[in-house]
DNA sequence: CAAGCAAAGTGGTCTGACCGAAAGTGTGGG
DNA sequence: CCCACACTTTCGGTCAGACCACTTTGCTTG
């Protein structure tokens, strides 16, 4: 029987089962397209029961590490495949529902970024701002999804940092870090429903960054609430 | 016995339940911070075995929408905690700058909060809302400042949980819960400059409660955009 | 009213079992 | 020799019941 004592005693089997697994998967000692042991054999091996490897599987599934067949065992996946169908997965009403409560959040936080940053942005910020949005105006098209929708991110993040505000920056993070695929999500879905990369968008954010630059805080806050309600009803059917 | 077959038959019960859960987190029919049914309840009530449910809980572990302690229950997390946590000191919550940040995240928050409150609230949650705003019109005067700002937060916090909206309802929480002190403030200052507890807060306490009740989204963001805008208003110089 | 203790509630783990799907095995006929 | 078919084994999915450890609750007692 093997053992794995080693961490803390107060965690769950299941998590240290899920650790050690993820371990070898990491370390090469499982190799992609392997197959796991069976989970009556991993149980024996370890010495625990076949519930708590059970249950070290479903972590490693939500981590993207295995896939699971009934009757046929589960193997190590390869991350690089699927890495780039990941907008249209989770496709369940679920999700559409978060992107859309995502998407009503952001309007009003990113209303009042763009308000306050056209306030109170310092002239580094300014340059930086300015800088950015030069970028993404020079790469315009010929990018992919995602570095499209990255870009979109700093944009917004920078505008979220320049309001000075506290409390909106943080929200702003929490949102970005968390919710990064949803709103990638709802791009993709944009992106798909009209071809290619909306004009329209190129005109918003050209707005906002004219707002801000023009100290214009009610104007910014009314063409960032327009970008993202247009953005939002992109995503709807 | 509850059903929950509607989702395709080849997936995984666990997956369901946990599907199933997560919808009930995101429609707020589960607020964070709130107790979820224990696992044996939860398999009781969906004619499930506890593994199924318990499976469904380490998934919604790892996508962190729940947290579970040993011996004490599942509860719905609150995404938002954590993330506002900057080196502050009590007296800092008094700062002239955070009170002014506070009263303009509110502003545009308890709009939103307010606007799906009209169009959502359940009949449970209008009766609710009634019962509470009784209870402020009864108590009127005769109560000291703390408690008024007691009975303030939690009717707007019912108007955030009326929301069903998963995000404006975490904030909402990590707002009053870590900056009630600031809001305090706010609600002092004006009570000591206009001598008592001013009368037009009742009215729009009345108005916002009224728009609410008329499912009348728009004008129900109006007034409590008001509502705040004023009382900011009253703690200014 | 407070402190301490017993009971109930709850998650964590184990055992054993049955089902259906997939994979492996052997046998028969071409 | 190869292929097709049926049988057996393996495997994951689900269920039932049990026991342990920890937390919460509530009641008793000082």
């Amino acid at each position: 029987m093997i053992d794995l004592e080693l961490p803390a005693g107060d965690e769950r089997i299941a998590d240290r089962i899920a650790r050690r697994l993820q371990g070898q998967i990491l370390a090469g000692e499982i190799v992609p397209g392997e197959k796991l042991p069976s989970q009556r054999k991993l149980a024996g091996s370890l010495g625990v029961s076949r519930e708590a490897v059970r249950e070290a599987v479903v972590v490693l599934q939500n981590h993207g590490l295995i896939e699971t067949y009934h009757g046929g065992g589960s193997f190590c996946k390869n991350l690089f495949d699927g890495f780039f169908e990941l907008p249209m997965r989770d496709q369940d009403q679920n999700s559409h529902n978060l992107q859309c409560q995502v998407m009503e959040m952001r309007e009003v936080l990113e209303g009042e970024a763009a308000y306050f940053a056209a306030l109170r942005a310092t002239d580094n910020q300014r340059q930086r701002l300015t800088a950015e949005y030069q970028r993404m105006l020079e790469r315009g098209s010929g990018e992919t999804t995602l570095k499209k929708a990255k870009a979109d991110l700093t944009f917004h993040m920078l505008i979220a940092e320049s309001s000075h505000h506290f409390i909106v920056m943080s929200i702003s993070q929490v949102l970005y870090n968390k919710y990064f695929n949803a709103m990638y999500g709802v791009l993709s879905k944009a992106l798909k429903k009209s071809g290619n990369y909306p004009p329209k968008i190129g005109v918003q954010h050209d707005q906002i960054y004219q707002a801000i630059m023009d100290q214009d805080a009610g104007e910014a806050r009314k063409v960032a609430q327009q970008h993202i309600r247009y953005t939002r009803d992109q995503m709807l059917d």
